[in-house]
This record gives C-alpha cells, structure tokens and sequence, in this order.
DNA sequence: TTGAAAGCGCTAACAT
DNA sequence: ATGTTAGCGCTTTCAA
C-alpha cells in the first residue's frame, strides 16, 4: 500500500493537491461535488495529513512545554499533577502537544526546546529565579507562570492571592477564639514571605492582637524543617494556642512534632495550613487550610498563554483561596 | 538581523550548506579547516537547526507521547508521577520530547498524535483494554506498558511481580506468626486478581495453613470499597488477625475501617499493603508494604521503547518488590 | 473553479 | 574536500 500523501489522495479523488488542502482545511475554493468527491476518498483511506510538513511550512512546533521544577517534594507533585489535568484538558481545544521537561537545579535555563524551534510557548510551574524570567523575555517565547508566589511583572502569571489566603487563616483562628496566635511561614522566596507576614499582621492589627518576632519571624522550608520550627516555637516560656502554616506540609511536620512533644491536637494547639494538599485530607486530625481549584488554574494558564500564542497580551491574575475547615482547629 | 539557517550560515562561512550540516552532525566530509571556520561561526551566532525541518525530512517527530488513564486516582497518580521522573530522565538521553495525554475513559482510542504522524512511541500507564492492545499493535507504532498488571504478550510491558510481592507479603504475616491471614484482592483486573491469588495460597499452603473462600474471595476497587470489605470480613464469626492487601490504598481503607470498628491496629488486628505510595508513610499507623523503584521502572520503560524506535524487540521484564516494614504489622 | 509550482530548512546523494 | 541540488509533505500564490 502506497502512503498516503496529499498528492496520492489527489490523484485518487483526479484532483489537484490543491483541492484536497481546501477540503482538508474547509477552505473555499472548490466546487461541492469536488469537495464531496474528495472527502469521500478521505474518508474511505482514513488520510490524516502529516503534521511534520505543517510544521516546516509554519515554523510552528505544536508544543507547548511545561516546566516542573525537578527539586520539588512530592507534595508539592500532587499539587502541580492537579494543575497539569487542567492545562491538558485546554490543550485538547487548541490541539497543541503537552511535553514535559524539568527545570535545572543547577543553573537558571530554557529547555532546548526553545531554541530549536521545538516548542511554542513555555508554562512554568511554580517560581522561577529571576535570571530565568529573563532569559525567556529575551527569547521572545509566549510564557506564563502558574502557582508563582512572588508578583513578577515580566511574564503574565496565575497566582492564588497568598496574602488574602494568609490574612483569611489568621483571622479565622482569631475568630474561633485564639488570640496567642504565631506563623511558621516560607522564607524560600522573599515576596511569598513578604505576602504572608502582611496578610498575618493585617489580620492580628484589625483583632487587636500583636504581631511580634517571637510570633510570625519563625520560618521553614519543607517539611522537616517545619518540624523543627515548631520545636523552637513549643519550646519557649509561653506556647501559642495557634499555628497559621503558610504551606500545608509544613502544618504537617508541625503537628507531627507537636504531637511527639506530648501535646493534643487541636485541644491543646490549633494548626491551619494554606494549599489544601492531597494529604491534608489523610493526616490525623484532619488539616483546616485554604483550598484552590487546581484544575481551573491550569485552564487559565492555558488560555492566557494561547492569547500571547495569538499575539495579545496577557494580564496576571490572583485568584482568592478558600476555608476548609476540617479537625486541626478547635474553637475557644 | 537575518533569520538564521544552515544557508546563511554557509554564506557566512564562505562554504557551502553541505560542509555546516556535516558539521552540525559532526560527520566526516570537511576539512579541520573548514569545520573550524563553521564551528567558530555556529558558536559566535548561537545557532541552532531548526528542527521541524529534520522532522519532515526523516518522518520522525522526535515526540514519545505518555498515556495517562484520566480515571484514576490521585494516590495513583503520585505512583505514576515518580514513573515519570524516570521517564524524563532517560528523554533527555535520546533527545526525544515527552508528551502527555488523557486515555480517554469512553471509547479505548490511540492518541490522535499517532495517526498524524505526530509521535514515535507511546507509553502507557497502567493497564489498558485489550481493544486499545490491538490498535496499538495494528498501529504498528512501538509501545510499552509500564505497570501493567496482567500480562499481555502482544505489547512489551514492565509490571511488578505482583504474586511474588502477594506471596512475599503473605509470608511475612506468617512469619510474624500469624495463622488466620485473609487478602482484601482487587478484582478489576482478571489476571492482577489471578496473581493475587496464586501468591496468597502458594504463601498459606507452604505453611500448612489453609486459604478459604471466606478468606481469600473478598474484592474491592478503590478505598471506599476496601472499607466495606473489611468489614465484612471483621463481622464474621472468627476475625482474622491479619489482612494482605494487595493495594496499598485498600490497606487504607481497611484500616481505618478496623479503627471505626474498634480494633486496634496492628495490636488487634495486622494489615500489609503493596504499593508503597507516598501516603502510607503518613497515616497511622504507617503502613508496613511491598515497594518498588519506581523511577528505576520509568528508566527501563523508555530504553525499551528506544530498543523498538531502533527496531529491535524488547522482552516484558518483571520487577521484583522488596518489604518494607513500618508500623502496621504486628509480630506475636 | 482548477492546477502548476514555489518554498518552508534541512540532509544526503551526486557531481565536481 | 567541496558545492549543487533534489526532496521530505504540505499550503498558498499565481496563472489558466
């Protein structure tokens, strides 16, 4: 069987080529009973036009590259898996591949992809150095930042609005009666710090409350270092009733050490976590934190990187997080 | 600034396209002269070939597309995410894009990519239905399924040694001194089911013990189900003082059904998983499994889709699981 | 409405 | 060793 081509399908229907691309791109231009004849063979042969001469003739690659960042814990994973459903989801509507690639941890690059003309536009999941933003800007590539913490102006982004969410936790520990209330929060990324230090003193201030070092100067960075922030925290002369987690995992590691310190969660101390992570839900007590739609995110990362992809421009979006309440804070 | 080509950079140079693209491909044919003229032109310029053409040219599209099953769960999806860690691991080896794509839940359908000429291989994840077996197969396009839980002979697959892992975890609650073991088995796929079996049995008959159906014929297919399945089995007359379950997430469900009941695990009542997913290092009691490598898995998936893409032939390989003992068993 | 032919950027066969 | 050129499969301009 000989393959099937424009110029075999051409040759079968006793048309030009030409007439088979207008059929194959309902374009006008030829007469029903060609475009009927045509698509009959069509049809028939099952011909699917080869993609790679599109390719060429275009310069376009048809991918879209998402950019996971290799250094991630697997919290982290499931929350970016989330996403990721959504933007495949969109993709399907433009018919552009989805490809993976992981970010560098060594050093601040664009995937080859880019400069082989491998890829039409980049996501990038999750904060990027500040060379990196950079570097795509430069290369002109249509990109968007979904789940960035800090508020960069050079590249579109999709953000939960941390500071709200931040500001949302504390207040809603304050109104279930806490007042000695602290934060281990993320000092991975200054702005993130920045939005959740605002957001927790904006709520502490409007209660009444006051907001010392002692309270919300205590950081972590994952998991493990949560737990031992949380030592440091229960260890002092005068123990918080109330912990705002800015990340999830952390509000995890914290109410491990808590409990392996002897204290009862959340009768003795309350816990509230911001992300809403898979595990939360399994973890015992039950995490109170602040949830996303993940998969609307991911749509939207989608959709904004195709209007750039269309030569529009693309503006950042916040998107507010909402109360989940579950077993980790018990009311006063 | 001119577009850069293989052209442009031969006029550049003052030699012709014929002499650059050896030299991009570093193949003899050039003088060291002239290839050291084009390559301090190459590296001064940046430049790169632009790959849609190569596409066209050799009818390749240097795409692996990986399919995902849209209907599976997220504890899955963590198991399948570490997959894909190897899998781009070895991508970037053969310089190959990996791509994503959604099973379609409705109709067992190959992704579009394949008839478009838009994929040199596919991945799949999990199980997937004999019909999409024989597309794939009739496709002629090369395949692998990673984590499959039958053993199909028409596709090259990598699956864990799931009756060796049942056999394996049977024995350890027997040699932890358990006599009335029972197995909570999945039965969504016939021969995953199959193995389970012959593993348990082969495990009890060796120990003289005797497997009946009341203790080997409950089924589940997710967390939920597993639940009312251990309580079925915990409202018997005579209650097992140990559970394989040969899914880590059943373990879960299980478990926490026994707590409900008010069992105490493992003191009343032992369970064992097989999975190791992420989750049962966090519930409590941490779920004593059966792991794998599975970075290791998604290593070999790709190398041997790369045996087929070269067009040699690749043998379905079984992987073995090791225990891994948490909390959840209980040695009497 | 139709068909012929140029051209996207590259590689490789062929001629020099 | 070097240069010229055909051709991968498609779309689109141009001429008929």
């Amino acid at each position: 069987m000989k393959k099937l081509t424009v110029k075999e399908i051409a040759k079968m229907a006793g048309v030009s080529v030409t007439a088979v691309s207008f059929v194959l791109n309902n374009k006008p231009g030829v007469s029903d009973e060609t475009r009927a004849k045509v698509q009959q063979i069509i049809d028939e042969t099952g011909f699917k036009p080869n993609l790679n001469s599109k390719k060429l003739l275009f310069n376009k690659s048809f991918n879209i590259t998402l950019m996971v960042n290799s250094f991630s814990s697997p919290f982290d994973d499931l929350f970016y898996f989330e996403i990721t459903r959504g933007i495949l989801n969109r993709s399907r509507k433009y018919n552009y591949n989805i490809t993976i690639a992981k970010l560098s941890s060594s050093k601040p690059q664009l995937p080859d992809t880019v400069y082989s003309g491998d890829t039409d536009g980049i996501i990038f999941m999750q904060d990027i150095s500040e060379k990196l933003v950079d570097k795509a800007v430069a290369s002109k590539i249509p990109s968007v930042i979904v789940d960035s913490h800090s508020i960069s102006k050079k590249i579109p982004s999709i953000a939960p609005d941390y500071r709200k969410a931040t500001y949302d936790a504390t207040k809603h520990l304050i109104k279930c009666g806490h007042t000695d209330v602290a934060m281990i929060a993320s000092d991975t990324v200054l702005d993130f710090y920045k939005q959740s230090l605002l957001g927790f003193c904006d709520a502490m201030n409007e209660a009444d409350l006051t907001a010392n070092p002692e309270s919300c100067g205590i950081c972590a960075r994952d998991e493990e270092s949560a737990y031992d922030a949380c030592k440091k925290l229960l260890s002092g002369d005068t123990t918080p009733s109330a912990v705002v987690c800015t990340v999830d995992s952390f509000a995890i590691g914290a109410m491990r050490c808590a409990k392996d310190m002897g204290f009862s969660v959340p009768n003795d101390i309350s816990f509230i976590g911001i992300d809403d992570i898979l595990l939360s839900r399994y973890i015992e007590p039950k995490l109170t934190t602040m949830g996303i739609d993940k998969v609307e995110m991911g749509k939207m990362a989608m959709d904004m990187l195709f209007k750039q992809i269309e030569g529009e421009t693309a503006q950042s979006v916040l998107l507010p997080m909402e109360l989940i309440e579950r077993d980790s804070v018990k009311k006063i």
